[in-house]
DNA sequence: TCTGCGTCTTTTTTT
DNA sequence: AAGACGCAGA
């Protein structure tokens, strides 16, 4: 037997992967090679015989995680890693759920929401219940609902006496039967659910802990109450019965979604309650050089509360970082464009450059520089597959026939394609489903009136396509819901319909190629599949990890959040400005900073050899142009790691002698300078005294747009936006340190003063 | 009942 | 800038 494996490691990685039997943290840094020490750990598990591949569950946060995990211990090992328990939360509570279906009080072919299903029917429910949506926005009371859950609160659990909540609890409470109704599932819904299977059956709950001695938790800084929850159950540790062992790998550096109910404290919660005595820590970091790396330590540093780590590399310091402040997002662009050009012409492939943003509207510009160019690029995330309408029509139809009780599906398709039933009728039978207690399609059935006909044809589009769906190969079943529906020819006058008949072709090819991996588990689980309502699952589970065109020589294009785990030679991260990164909806919060600030981090570690920073001082955004000043996690970084290369801050900062020379970020000035007029114009604009003055608002007012100025409350600011007459003028200010705020100018006036 | 138009609002990140 | 929503006219 081969231990090669082991020779690879470090030795605090080496360590990590062969500990006794015993619960353990591992604190991974970034690029400290987390990935090789899970699958190396499994490895060891399984080539010592510690244990068999069907007593292992790993959880990791993405899909696509799960299945390089797969891949790699699969192509290492002559084992079944089929047996494994390989997945996402989300994932693994699905296999639980459609397992154990009826413990868990669920049809056997649930429907699951996501975050836009879950919305709409949040509007549906206040709608039928008559609350005002705009006294409760439906986005806020989704965030509430999903809040409470991912604390593992049901409706009746949550004691609510804060008045503006009292209104959202009760839309929970009835959005909660409606769920139950329509045997759907939201998101937050599969872990809570899982979790109370296991809860209330102790049965099943003593099969799954005698089943997984070893539990292995990926990405540990991101969980949410709710799993930590479901680990601890699973664990064995609150029967305190023999116990499995939960090895927990994250970086409490690396939290970044808080917003969606990660809960860093689960981390310390941890090492108190598997009485962990001390972390391991992996602090060697095998992918960025010196100085990248000493300007993501010393950003972080400045977060209170960590758990503490400090990266460090043996591959030398490396270039600095290049900063570059544009005048606006087309210039920044532009910069990005340049840059990639010349990397492009000194042999470096596109897809080793990565341009990092906050928000996925700054794509924008940026793609459309790179097209100008000729230049390929691959965007992550954004417009989803499995988000597009005609995929969610066309999926909806599939839902309907798997899972009559789906109203959410219902509703979608009931008039599309076109025919003839109106607004009046729908209504109808809401209604009349809501009397009857029943669900939309079953008053279809026997639906009486004016669309009676319509109607008919409807119920026995979904029939037909109800009785193919166990006995058609899955693609088949696709390209005949998709034709018999309607959809086709509804698409084929769309001007613009070519594209998604080509989607339809797509989602029919991956419904082919969908493998329904069995994993029979004598007893406790289902042997009977349900191939439609397990392809439904996935889809939505799924939903659209870009089957990236592997291969593929492009620029990737990507939030940084999107970019967690992944690394590139050279990074871009853009639009370092205050109030889009930090992002305004953050600056009032202590905790948002520092979570924004480890955004920051994630963003500067993804850096292999080169990084840049970018800045634009006006930017287009929401359709007006705002004004910006460069983020402060820029100063946060030592100078010295820092080289300036845009002709702004070379007037106002002393020329780095270092600066001189063929350095690269030199030559793209330099280049610059010789380009045509119209760019030069942009490059050698003189520095305006009240920066983006060149506004395109009229206005002779002091008090312009770009005007910067001192309050005496809110300290530095620079109005962005004048609106309104007289007495009653206004003035939106982007403050440093206290983000947006509009005044009054008329009050206003005797506070600020104009710098 | 359908369609088109105008108005309104919304703008963070995503399993 | 883009999408959701509501209203009016066909």
């Amino acid at each position: 037997m081969s231990d090669d494996f082991l020779n690879l490691l470090n030795p605090e990685q080496r360590k990590a992967v062969t500990l006794p039997e015993e619960s353990a943290l591992i604190l991974a840094g970034a690029g400290s090679g987390k990935t090789r020490v899970l699958t190396s750990r499994i490895n060891f598990l399984l080539t010592e015989g510690i244990c068999h591949p069907s007593e292992i569950l790993a959880v990791t946060f993405t899909n696509k995680a799960a299945r390089e995990m797969l891949d790699r211990v699969g192509r290492q090992l002559p084992i079944k890693v089929s047996r494994m328990w390989v997945g996402t939360f989300h994932g693994l509570c699905n296999r639980m759920l459609r397992a154990q279906y009826k413990a868990a009080g669920l049809p056997q072919s649930f429907t699951i929401l996501d975050q836009s299903d879950q919305l709409s029917m949040i509007k549906r429910v206040m709608k039928a219940h008559d609350f005002s949506t705009e006294i409760n926005k439906p986005s806020e009371v989704q965030s509430y609902i999903n809040g409470c859950k991912e604390e593992g609160l049901r409706a009746t659990d949550v004691h609510e006496k804060r008045p503006r909540f009292i209104d959202k609890l009760s839309i929970y409470e009835r959005y909660e039967d409606t769920l139950a109704k329509e045997g759907a599932c939201d998101f937050a819904e599969l872990l809570l659910r899982s979790y109370e299977l296991l809860k209330n059956h102790p049965d099943i709950r003593k099969h799954y802990q005698d089943q997984f001695r070893f539990i292995l938790i990926d990405e540990f800084q991101d969980t949410n109450k709710l799993q930590y929850k479901w680990i601890k159950l699973i664990s064995g540790i609150e029967d305190g019965r023999a116990i499995n062992t939960v090895f927990a790998v994250g970086d409490d550096d690396q939290s970044i979604y808080s917003f969606r109910g990660a809960n860093l404290d689960n981390m310390r919660q941890f090492l108190h309650d598997f009485k962990v005595a001390d972390p391991i820590r992996l602090e060697q970091n095998y992918r960025s050089t010196g100085n990248i790396l000493k300007a993501a330590n010393e950003l972080i540093a400045r977060n209170p509360s960590r758990l503490g780590k400090n990266l460090w590399t043996n591959s030398g310091e490396g270039e600095k970082i290049r900063v570059f402040e544009a005048e606006n997002d087309l210039e920044e662009a532009r910069f990005v464009v340049e840059a990639i050009t010349q990397y492009r012409s000194e042999g470096i492939k596109y897809k080793d450059m990565a341009v990092l943003y906050r928000s996925n509207a700054q794509s924008r510009v940026l793609e459309s520089a790179l097209n100008n160019n000729g230049i390929p690029y691959l965007v992550y995330g954004g417009f989803r597959f499995y988000d597009r309408q005609e995929i969610k029509n066309a999926l909806a139809y599939l839902r309907l026939a798997e899972n009559t009780s789906d109203d959410a599906a219902f509703l979608r398709v009931i008039n599309v394609p076109t025919r003839g039933i109106g607004q009046t009728t729908v209504e109808k039978i809401i209604d009349e489903a809501e009397v009857k207690g029943c669900s939309c399609f079953e008053v279809a059935r026997s639906f009486q009136g004016r669309a009676a006909k319509a109607i008919a044809s409807f119920v026995s589009l979904i029939e037909e396509i109800r009785a193919k769906k166990d006995q058609m190969p899955l693609g088949d079943l696709v390209s005949y819901a998709v034709a018999k529906s309607g959809l086709i020819s509804m698409y084929e006058t769309d001007p613009n319909g070519q594209d998604r008949i080509e989607n339809f072709r797509e989602l029919t090819s991956a419904a082919e190629s969908f493998v329904v991996i069995e994993h029979v588990d004598e007893e406790t689980e289902e042997t009977e599949l349900k191939p439609l309502a397990l392809f439904l699952a996935n889809a939505t589970l799924e939903s659209g990890e870009s089957q990236s065109k592997l291969g593929e020589d492009a620029v990737q294009l990507m939030t940084v959040h999107s970019a967690k785990g992944l690394e590139f030679e050279i990074v871009f991260i853009t639009g370092l400005e205050e109030g889009l990164f930090p992002h305004n909806n953050s600056i009032f919060s202590p905790e948002s900073i520092e979570e924004e600030r480890r955004l920051m981090y994630v963003a500067i570690t993804r850096a292999k050899k080169r990084l840049y920073m970018t800045m634009a001082h006006r930017r287009l955004l929401n359709g007006r142009e705002d004004f910006h000043i460069p983020s402060s996690y820029l100063s946060e970084i030592p100078a010295e790691l820092l080289k300036y290369l845009s002709p702004q801050s070379r007037r106002s900062t002393e020329v780095d002698s270092s600066n001189e020379g063929d350095d690269f970020g030199e030559s793209i000035w330099n280049r610059g300078r010789r380009m045509e007029n119209w760019t030069r114009q942009i490059f050698e604009r003189p520095k305006p005294t009240t920066f983006g003055m060149r506004s395109r608002v009229k206005s002779n007012s002091p008090y312009a747009p770009g005007t910067k100025i001192l309050h005496e409350k809110f300290g530095e600011g620079v109005i962005y936006n004048l609106t309104g007459e007289g007495e009653s003028q206004l003035i939106d200010v982007m403050f440093s340190k206290y983000g947006k705020k509009q005044m009054l100018l008329s009050i206003a006036k005797n506070k600020i003063k104009i710098v």
